[in-house]
DNA sequence: ATGGTTGAGGCTGTATACAGATTTCCGGTT
DNA sequence: AACCGGAAATCTGTATACAGCCTCAACCAT
């Protein structure tokens, strides 16, 4: 008998993915009602896994619950987005700030400064010259590492909530399709940012940890700005942002 | 034919609020998990409301989802609700920076004078002389014209979600089974902080009002390690402490 | 013309049967 | 005695039938 990895593979997960996929692609405007029986029909998937995977997509906040059941795809607005990358500046900065003030073991400190150095190396002579698929992997560690030296299972939650809405993501601007003059420049400043917040964390700085990464996070701030006002071309090629509404 | 009421709520929701009830109550130590069959048996409703109350059960953060599939009852340390509070209070805080960096209409500021007023009103002449009732009610009041006065539906979600623990929420120490004296005379500190709210958001003193909020969340800390540490009979009768463990 | 009422269509809520997977326990073998 | 294997029990995943409710539209009455 053949491996079939999509037999492995619950329904469940299956429509999840693939609604996922549709509503981050903007296939579904925001506010478009999703019937169940269209969608079974449409996946080929019988109700009840569809209706589970959508009450997975409320729980990501992709998806709004209406009052007598069914559900309407969540509609975000550029403030709506703004407000999301600001809370996950405070909330990474709450995670920064409580590493500094309750400390951290060497060993962590000595992760995080690992995966510094090697950042650093992923820039090379001019200034316009990065690593761009390995600045994104190791970002992704980099504030993988930060979350988790607050050592509260609780903030993690919360951050990896926040930050499941893909435009929130630290990664935003990372994709392999954003690699572009403006946002790789952008990159020696959040890599000072970097080193700052080792630095607080490990002098036990905790204001300076948490405002530092406050300000980290603003950098995707300015660039959604740039993509919204002044390159709108640019808006299907980062994550997620195809569900943005008016 | 007669009114029913249970014939108007659906199974799903009779099944949400009894699951939560036991869940609080206690009635399932952290870690236990909880099988579809016999719950279903036991509350003589069939698999599927169950199923749909356990998946907004883990969405309320009171489940924890199995990778195999199956929801196990979460479970709290001291150290987790301590930070589940000081989450709230950099949540707030965040409500009341950007309410008082944003500015806020004339009528939002006047709700919120309203508000603290009659709380005034809620203190008698002795300092133990305190309308319990009214100031609870006013109290989650004035939190959620705080949380609206930020105006992101952002930030509102997520401070509704991290508030839904019940005892991370404001009104923890402020249910009718905790009018005690030590806790009556914290709210004499907590008003005072009230007044600093409307002050700082009305001069839009950004930094001052977030800091003035996370301060107002460290009361519910206090009155928690008061119950743990100094009196834990107490502990059953704060909202949600029964489920507590080690 | 407007308002209310009634009917039909369609959507979600629920129960249940069956299938697939996983875990556990028991027995045999090394 | 410990470990491995297999079978049974049990749990979740899924499909589907049916029931109830809500909404919307059309028609009738005033």
């Amino acid at each position: 008998m053949a491996v079939e990895d999509t037999g492995r593979t619950t329904h469940t997960a299956v429509a999840l993915m693939e609604l996922r996929k549709r509503i981050l692609n903007g296939d579904f405007p925001g506010g478009t009602r999703l019937f169940e029986v269209p969608l079974a029909e449409t996946l080929q998937i019988s109700r009840t896994p569809i209706r589970e995977a959508m009450s997975r997509l409320a729980e990501e906040g992709l998806l709004d619950r209406l009052t007598n059941g069914g559900f309407v795809v969540r509609s975000f607005t550029f403030a709506d987005v703004l407000d999301a990358i600001e809370l996950r500046g405070v909330l990474e900065g709450t995670a920064a700030r409580l590493a500094a003030e309750r400390g951290v073991t060497p060993e962590g400190l000595a992760q995080m400064q690992g995966v510094l150095a090697r950042l650093d190396s992923c820039f090379g002579a001019s200034s316009d010259d990065v690593d761009f698929e390995a600045y994104s992997d190791l970002n992704a560690q980099f504030h993988a590492i930060l979350v988790n030296l607050a050592g509260s299972v609780v903030l993690q939650r919360e951050i990896d909530r926040a930050t499941r809405l893909p435009f929130a993501s630290p990664s935003a601007f990372l994709s392999d399709k954003t690699n572009i003059d403006i946002f790789r420049q952008s990159l020696h400043v959040a890599q000072e940012q970097h080193r700052a917040l080792v630095s607080a964390i490990s002098s036990r700085e905790g204001t300076r940890a948490e405002f530092v990464a406050r300000e980290h996070a603003r950098i995707a701030r300015r660039n959604l700005e740039y993509v919204i006002l002044e390159n709108p071309d640019l808006i299907m090629r980062v994550p997620g942002l195809g569900l943005l509404n008016s």
